[in-house]
DNA sequence: ATCAATAAATGAATCAGGTTCATAATTTGC
DNA sequence: GCAAATTATGAACCTGATTCATTTATTGAT
């Protein structure tokens, strides 16, 4: 009899329930405000069966940024998938596949950067933070072989670093864009609008500065939309195209 | 008499005594064990005394980010005043005086990015609130202001991006690499050493893409070296150098 | 179908920590 | 030196995370 698995699949369900929930509630109150009781009221249950998921508020947290990351994975490795005659458009399709993530988990960010706190992280369960870096591990891995897929073009050299540390180039622009976009009163400090405009066009740069063949006009306003579409058209013409101003 | 001006100056010694206490408790702690009672109790007063100065515990936390940002901006302003030779240096000079700052307030960065979460900058008061951006703000001025100095000098254009926009694109780099430096177990997965010599690595590699003169080979070790033994040299001689391997 | 054993669900009780406020102590003005 | 005004105090209150004794449901054997 298929008992033990309906069980299972039932508890795995109830899981995904309570995450959704989680996530909705973010949404709806922001990270700081999530109360543990809530989600268990707002799931019907009683908050000693979600403790009976969760170690603690720390590892359903870490639980949702996992999801969240999986799915975040699954938006990169269409960029992977794309069949694009050049290297440079195709890893750049990667920073737009993040504009279509933050568009669909806006508190994404914040999550992760607060899970990966010591103290957060050190309060989820291990097998959770297991799970977490199982989920971005890939990630990682595939963007790797795009820069070394652009190397054997012939597009890249590498200049002493490793796959990953160019990655982190790009890397590092994407997270510090988010960081202040999600910054109260920061960026409107100095009236900047269309940060994320903004970015992809210095990511063409940072792309620049490394040496990404071809190179790009940044200041080409049509150009940069030309490549955006492309992406958009090639990539997730299944999804809403995302606008950048 | 002065008893008044005398008391003013008191309460005022005393608030810096809670923040100064608040810090080391957050060094030794982490952010998100902080307890006001505990503050409180290291000071000698009694919590309400503390309450008598901060609103509240995001209220004392946006007032010391703000502490931290007027040390931040202490050092820009040193990089500002030095008459390098090269703009670009001296640009790139504010990149080694960010790594001097997180060495003297390694939690800053995670402190920064709380207290601009909307829950707690709406806790703070208005004067606080309004305290911190006037600490950030004139930071922004100077380092637009730098970068209008190169474009006088010739050796950068703007390309139809605001000082300020263009700044953005260094700012974001390191926000970034501060992002996955204190990211617990991320940049361990990549095996990833000396982010924050890789991110002065490809900070020269963004001011190439940026089209800012003279261009830098960041392959060359030896040249990175001796441009921030320069900025040590020349603008920070009475601190210890920074070492970024 | 019934019963004992086991597993799961429940939510009241516990505990921690932020905040308040009535009371006590101190300072001020006269 | 005294009343009024100011400031300090910390016990009490409140919210929310976590626990665990009790209740309820499931399982397996007869």
């Amino acid at each position: 009899m298929g008992t033990r698995e309906r069980k299972q699949r039932e508890v795995a369900e109830r899981e995904q329930l309570f995450l959704d929930t989680a996530r909705e509630l973010i949404r709806e109150d922001g990270l700081l405000n999530l109360v543990m009781a809530r989600i268990a009221r707002e799931c019907d249950y009683a908050v000693g069966t979600l403790y009976q998921h969760f170690a603690s508020k720390e590892d359903l947290l870490v639980a949702l940024s996992t999801v969240n990351e999986r799915e975040r994975y699954a938006l990169f490795e269409r960029v992977y998938q794309w069949q694009a005659p050049c290297t440079r458009d195709r890893f750049f399709g990667l920073a737009v596949a993040d504009m279509y993530f933050v568009r669909s988990f806006p508190e994404h960010f914040r999550l992760a950067q607060f899970t990966h706190t010591e103290v957060v992280w050190a309060a989820a369960s291990p097998e959770r933070r297991q799970q977490s870096l199982e989920a971005s591990y890939p990630i990682g891995q595939m963007v790797a072989q795009m820069v070394n897929d652009a190397v054997e073009q012939g597009d890249l050299n590498l200049k002493g670093l490793k796959p990953n540390e160019l990655a982190l180039a790009p890397w590092t622009v994407t997270l510090g864009t988010h960081n202040l976009v999600h910054a109260e009163g920061m960026l409107e400090q100095y009236e900047m609008r269309q940060p994320y405009r903004l970015m992809l066009r210095h990511i063409q740069s940072m792309l620049n500065g490394l040496g990404w063949q071809p190179m790009f006009d940044p200041s080409d306003d049509a150009l940069l939309d030309e490549k955006i579409q492309l992406v958009c058209d090639e990539v997730f013409h299944d999804l809403e195209c995302i606008k950048t101003r």
